[in-house]
DNA sequence: GTCTATACGCAGATAGAC
DNA sequence: GTCTATCTGCGTATAGAC
């Protein structure tokens, strides 16, 4: 992996990101790695010892960006509901460059689970703050109503990332109609989802 | 498959569906499901020809159950709002029931397209009717305001789905602090969809 | 219907030439 | 660093006895 390699191996690396993306571990294949590299299987074992080192490496990567996104930047001069809506917009794009994101992540943690308990380790917290976190601050600062923050967390997260998550489902039943969630509808769903925040951080008091 | 092999036919469903849910097409494993179904890979091909079929037996049923919930009662003597209401307390019941039911059914769509297209025809949908017609309905009657159907609907899958889809991540990010969206937890889950329904369908006139 | 034993193919992995 | 050719093992599938 010296630098002269680059080439060779970002493009092992792009492909193996898609296929271990839409076929997860067991169904993607070293061969179609290899296909779409264009190079042969030897090589991706020169590169990358064996599958599961291949397949580490790419899921690695995608843990930690996507985490990444899940952190409140710690912009303190903001109000929170600023913060929120930043946070928002940040997941919202994310999401809409990798769609396949989430599900790689979920079904993979979901197969094997003792896996994700040592990699979350290892995952840098050190750019930002947990959502929870921030809502609680914002209820001892009396700068938000009391409410439920994981309950809250949970809401934001599933109306940002359903979407994407389910898209395979809406696709394939409207695929003559066509509703897509991309370009302006991810307008559309960041704007609902703010409104969503904006009830429950304003008018509500439970 | 007749009636006295009930037991055996049963036990292999059962097992398969624990494999496939899990694991995948390409992931589960034939040695697996006969292990839990306590006989041997042999008697498998003897009852389902071979993987594919096993595996579109147990899809073809996750499917159809999934497609079944995703209807509103056609009770039209209630409210749409109390319909709606309905509509989320039976999602999150069946959700609750079978945890790995969307992620399974996303996940086999997104790996195979073609074969979805086909079968999402077969779904009998004389139980109800879709909730984005409801809500057309709705605001031809002045019932509810104006609201975009295609976002509220997508909404209140996301707020409903995601938890689950979503829980091996939380799971395992909180195995110690141990939060858990069952039991207790789905009853505020349904109250805090219902009150963004509610939101949505009462104060809100955009 | 149920079993044991076995065949077969595919996909991951290695050897070794260039 | 890259290739062709080959090995190996595992997982699906079948043959055939009971």
């Amino acid at each position: 992996m010296q630098l002269k390699d680059i080439n060779t191996e970002e493009k092992i690396i792009e492909a193996a990101k898609n296929a271990f993306m839409k076929y997860g571990l067991y169904g993607a294949r070293m061969q179609d790695i290899a296909d779409n590299a264009g190079i042969n299987k030897a090589l991706l074992h020169y590169y990358f010892r064996n599958k599961e080192k291949l397949f580490d490496y790419v899921f690695d990567g995608a843990l930690s960006k996507y985490f990444e996104q899940m952190l409140v930047f710690s912009d303190t001069s903001l109000p929170i509901k600023e913060r929120i809506f930043k946070y928002i917009d940040n997941i919202i794009d994310f999401l809409s460059e990798y769609p396949q994101m989430s599900m790689f992540i979920i079904k993979e943690i979901s197969v094997n689970e003792e896996l994700f308990y040592e990699k979350v380790q290892n995952i840098k917290k050190d750019k930002g703050v947990h959502l929870i976190a921030l809502l609680n601050e914002g209820m001892e600062k009396n700068e938000i109503p009391m409410i439920d923050p994981t309950v809250v967390m949970m809401n934001i997260h599933s109306l940002c990332a359903y979407p994407f998550l389910a898209s395979p489902i809406f696709k394939a039943i409207e695929k003559s109609s066509g509703v897509s969630f991309h370009d302006e509808e991810n307008q559309k769903l960041k704007k609902s989802v703010k409104e969503f925040v904006d009830f429950k951080l304003t008018l509500n008091k439970n």
